[in-house]
DNA sequence: TCCGATACGTA
DNA sequence: CGTACGTATCGGAC
């Protein structure tokens, strides 16, 4: 229902729009003589109009997810469609100025100096303009020596002379001096979408000369747009006034010597001026042009350019307007175009068969239709897609021989399938008894890889944004649909429309993949990593439930305890837990000094409250910090013993397809933020066990592994050195900075160094560095200074990342992974900024996520070709967590080890600790 | 019921 | 005025 609702809304105001158009030219017909025996010609100044847009749409708001900015392409395009709608000509041509000097510029140097560089914004968008023009089927002229105008002045002569209409689209005013009863101007008055039409009317009412005089009167006032001066004090009005008394400019000059005043003085001192400016804005009406006028007929749209140009332009409104105004069908339209074909239910085992030898190894899209549980959700069909059928296989109507050909084929090796949501998928078979296997896309991961910051990569959402697909939303919604007692026949449809949408993503995705570079991050890295993931999610992490519970009740009595002595502090009961209240009663009631300002007032945060008690020693702040540890952990704690699931184990779930930076994330829960730093916290990890019929849990951790990236990354020999070395990292930098022997360096020395070096690698300020040491600016700059003056290659290195980003528009880790940054140019400091530091830290904290990556498949893929039973459980960033079972300890960690320290072949050798235990905590070294 | 703001846990 | 995440709570908006 809603999605019929959907459907008109977004329909509505394009049929509006449609019958709009319809509508003018019926109103144009009673006049079929006039519009079919007179061509009319509508040419157009391509930079000039392209520059007009460019200012008049900002451009931050104009960028495709690959950085490239679009305003002026989109503008022009805009602009485009518009005059094509209602000026209707019969011959379009735009005209655009070439890099090479002209001819004005020969004879005199400063033309259209001072004006001030293209800014960054507009580069790339004339080369966008022209492949628009081209999928337009509009041809573009430009002649060598001469600008666009002039191109522009000989077709308006031509076509003029042969009895046309003709239109000029310019923003450059000395095409008035084309303007008579064939030819008029459309100058913008502001923007791209005022174009008021200037005939000669027009001008002789806003210049009081009739057009072709306007280049005598321009010539008098001068044109700053061009460097061209004229007459001081010389304004239209002066100039016209002369130019009709003597009847143009030559009349001026046979009578120079009669015109009196001031000005009359300014224009003798200044004729030589004149007589250049009216040299140079004379346009040239006889250039031997390519092409003729013929060659510039009005022809439909490549509706394919189009559609692929329009969507890497994100262009997906300018795209309807324009398929609107020819006429064509939007391939959008729900069920249209893309129609998904019909589907067989298939139950019968020899059918079932025929159907997966019929399909000849081609490529089919998976997608798995599931039915909502007490516990969660199970898989009760499946459907298949391939280019020429599809199927869909209802789980409970098979029988065992037909269970077993449907399962063959599921984890045939040699049959190619596309899913989206691999990994889901996987696990929804999984827990049916099937294994799925010979994945060569997924999409919701190729849609990541191919633009990582996307908030979703749900298909319908990359089918609406990449296919342009309106796909009937979930399995999930027709499931639930089911459950409303609707007929069964109602799950494949969806399902079969949703594999139809995967598999016609997986082939749009495929060129764009390539052309990123990322074909082998999705084939040999994120897609066999997903299946890793998947088995870790089902294996899970086994808890000790009355470990947990134990936890639960000690930080619940804490938090009674403080929140106790809290009130009695404060002599009244509030919520500890709102930020609100405490302000109430920190700085209003108990007047304390004011912490750092947020949009709601003054802050309570840890630092803010510590600050205080630093400076007032207040009881409460003491209780109410206590009170918030122990809340937090509670929290932690009740949150996991909720996940604890029937097998007494806890299974996050990993999301591929979420950090931009290329990192996984955690779920439901989040096993990757669980307390380490404090005593109390890392009792959490106490509860984290070693299951049954295993020995022990092995994490296994790579030492300053961003750090060693970094020194790769920037070749610094000092840093390299520092880890060849073995030695402790952060004492070696500190000797190095502070000039003193490494066993010299004291805590607070080596403490310093190692928030500086951590704070390089996220693009810490000196003043986030005093911040967070305390210390003054100036020591912390001094500190920086000397960081770099010891390590100069890192700064290099950093400094070269944001400007090789900047330039490309992404940034790339070892592997190739790229993160595009738009806002690197932006105009908003503050967004150009986050920009720059996502820009230093993304190589790195990304290439992290790489090597760590490679170490899980190569780990994974020798526990299980050596037949082992231990198994990896968990993930968190620079750590692997596994369970190792009896008499297998000393193999996994070798396997470990050398696939961890192997991962990746960098100039600074890859550290690996390890450590087993009981618990994630004795674990842990 | 939803959502922004705040706070805080991890690497 | 340090990157990347997920989750919980509060309290205002709906």
């Amino acid at each position: 229902m809603s999605q019929t609702n959907q459907t008109v809304q977004i329909d509505d105001p394009t049929s509006a729009q449609g019958s709009a158009g319809a509508a003018a030219e019926t109103a144009a017909a009673p006049a079929p003589l006039d519009t079919l025996e007179r061509s009319r010609l509508l040419v157009v100044d391509g930079h000039s109009m392209a520059f007009r847009a460019f200012y008049a749409l900002p451009a931050e708001n104009f960028s495709t997810d690959t950085g490239q900015h679009t305003n002026a392409v989109y503008g022009f395009t805009a602009m485009l469609i518009n005059l094509l709608r209602d000026q209707k000509p019969t011959h379009v041509a735009v005209a655009f100025d070439l890099d090479t000097p002209t001819f004005r510029d020969t004879e005199y140097s400063e033309y259209k100096g001072g004006r001030s560089r293209t800014p960054e914004e507009f580069h790339g968008q004339i080369d966008l303009i022209i492949k628009v023009l081209e999928a337009m089927r509009i041809p573009t002229l430009s002649m060598e020596g001469f600008e666009a105008d002039d191109v522009l002045a000989t077709l308006a002569v031509d076509a003029a002379n042969r009895g046309w209409d003709v239109q000029v689209v310019s923003g450059d005013r000395d095409v008035f001096q084309l303007v008579n009863d064939r030819v008029t101007v459309l100058y913008p008055k502001q923007g791209v979408t005022n174009i008021p039409q200037m005939d000669a009317k027009a001008v002789e009412e806003k210049y009081f000369v009739p057009p072709h005089l306007y280049s005598d009167l321009a010539a008098l006032v001068g044109e700053t747009a061009d460097n061209l001066p004229g007459v001081p004090g010389v304004g239209p009005k002066t100039a016209a006034k002369w130019i009709l008394k003597y009847g143009g400019l030559d009349g001026i000059l046979e009578n120079l010597d009669s015109i009196g005043g001031k000005v009359g003085g300014a224009l003798r001192e200044n004729i030589e001026n004149v007589k250049r400016n009216r040299r140079l804005n004379r346009l040239l009406t006889d250039l031997e042009l390519p092409v003729n006028l013929e060659a510039m007929a009005a022809q439909r749209p490549d509706r394919d350019t189009v559609e692929d140009l329009f969507d890497a332009l994100q262009f997906n409104v300018l795209r309807k307007r324009l398929f609107d105004l020819f006429g064509e069908e939007e391939p959008d339209v729900p069920g249209q175009e893309m129609a998904p074909p019909e589907h067989q239910v298939l139950t019968d085992a020899a059918e079932l068969k025929g159907w997966f030898n019929g399909t000849n190894q081609a490529t089919a899209a998976v997608q798995v239709v599931t039915r909502a549980t007490s516990g969660g959700e199970e898989a009760v069909g499946v459907a298949l897609v391939t280019d020429t059928a599809a199927i869909y296989v209802p789980f409970e109507e098979l029988d065992a021989d037909a269970e077993r050909v449907v399962g063959d084929w599921l984890q045939d090796l040699h049959a190619p399938k596309v899913v989206h949501d691999f990994k889901a998928a996987y696990k929804l078979l999984s827990a049916r008894g099937f294994t799925l296997a010979g994945e060569v896309d997924d999409t919701a991961i190729s849609g990541y890889l191919i633009q990582p910051d996307r908030r979703s990569y749900e298909l319908a959402d990359l089918s609406q944004v990449h296919l342009k697909l309106t796909l009937a939303t979930s399995t999930a919604a027709a499931g639930g649909q089911q459950a409303l007692a609707l007929e069964e026949e109602d799950v494949a449809t969806p399902a079969v429309a949703a594999a139809f949408a995967a598999l016609e993503l997986s082939r749009h995705f495929a060129g764009q993949l390539v052309e990123r570079g990322a074909n082998q991050l999705l084939a040999g890295l994120e897609l066999p990593l997903s299946e890793v993931l998947a088995r870790m999610e089902l294996t899970g992490i086994s808890v000790a439930v009355d470990g947990l519970d134990r936890l639960y009740d000690d930080f619940s009595a804490t938090m009674a305890n403080t929140s106790a002595e809290a009130f009695r502090i404060i002599g009244k009961e509030i919520n500890l837990g709102s930020p609100k209240q405490l302000q109430a009663v920190l700085f209003d009631e108990l007047a304390l000094p004011k912490t750092k300002k947020i949009k709601t007032g003054y802050s309570t945060d840890a630092d803010a409250l510590t600050d205080l008690i630093v400076k007032t020693g207040h009881p409460f702040l003491e209780q109410l910090l206590a009170h918030r540890d122990a809340s937090k952990l509670r929290q932690t704690v009740e949150g996991l013993r909720k996940s604890v699931a029937d097998d007494g184990r806890i299974h996050t779930t990993y999301v591929q397809t979420i950090a931009a930076t290329g990192r996984l994330s955690s779920m439901n829960p989040n096993l990757q933020n669980i307390p380490i730093r404090s005593d109390e916290g890392r009792r959490i990890r106490e509860a984290f066990v070693v299951g049954p019929g295993y020995e022990c849990l092995m994490t296994a951790d790579y030492s300053q592994i961003e750090m060693r990236i970094m020194a790769h990354l920037s070749g610094d020999e000092g840093l390299i050195q520092a880890f060849r070395e073995g030695e402790d990292l952060h004492r070696f930098v500190g000797s190095s900075i502070f000039h003193v022997a490494p066993e010299d360096v004291t805590t607070a020395m080596r403490s310093k160094v190692k928030a500086m070096s951590y704070g390089l690698v996220y693009g810490l300020s000196s003043f986030g560095l005093s911040k967070q040491l305390a210390i003054s600016v100036d020591e912390a700059r001094t500190l920086m200074g000397d960081y770099f003056d010891r390590f100069g290659a890192v700064r290099d290195y950093l400094r070269g990342i944001v400007e090789q980003a900047r330039k490309d528009g992404f940034t790339s880790t070892i592997e190739g992974r790229r993160r595009y940054l738009p806002d690197l140019s932006s105009d908003n400091r503050q967004l150009r900024e986050m920009a720059e530091r996502a820009a230093l830290n993304a190589p790195i904290q990304g290439s992290a996520a790489d090597i760590i990556k490679k170490a899980m498949l190569g780990v994974d893929d020798q526990l299980r070709s050596r037949g082992l039973v231990s198994r990896m459980l968990l993930q968190v960033h620079d750590e692997l967590v596994l369970e190792v079972a009896p008499g297998e300890r000393e193999e996994v960690e070798r396997i470990v080890r050398t696939e961890m320290a192997g991962a990746a072949d960098l100039s600074v050798p890859l550290d690996v600790s390890v450590g087993t235990g009981t618990s994630w905590h004795e674990a842990a070294h």
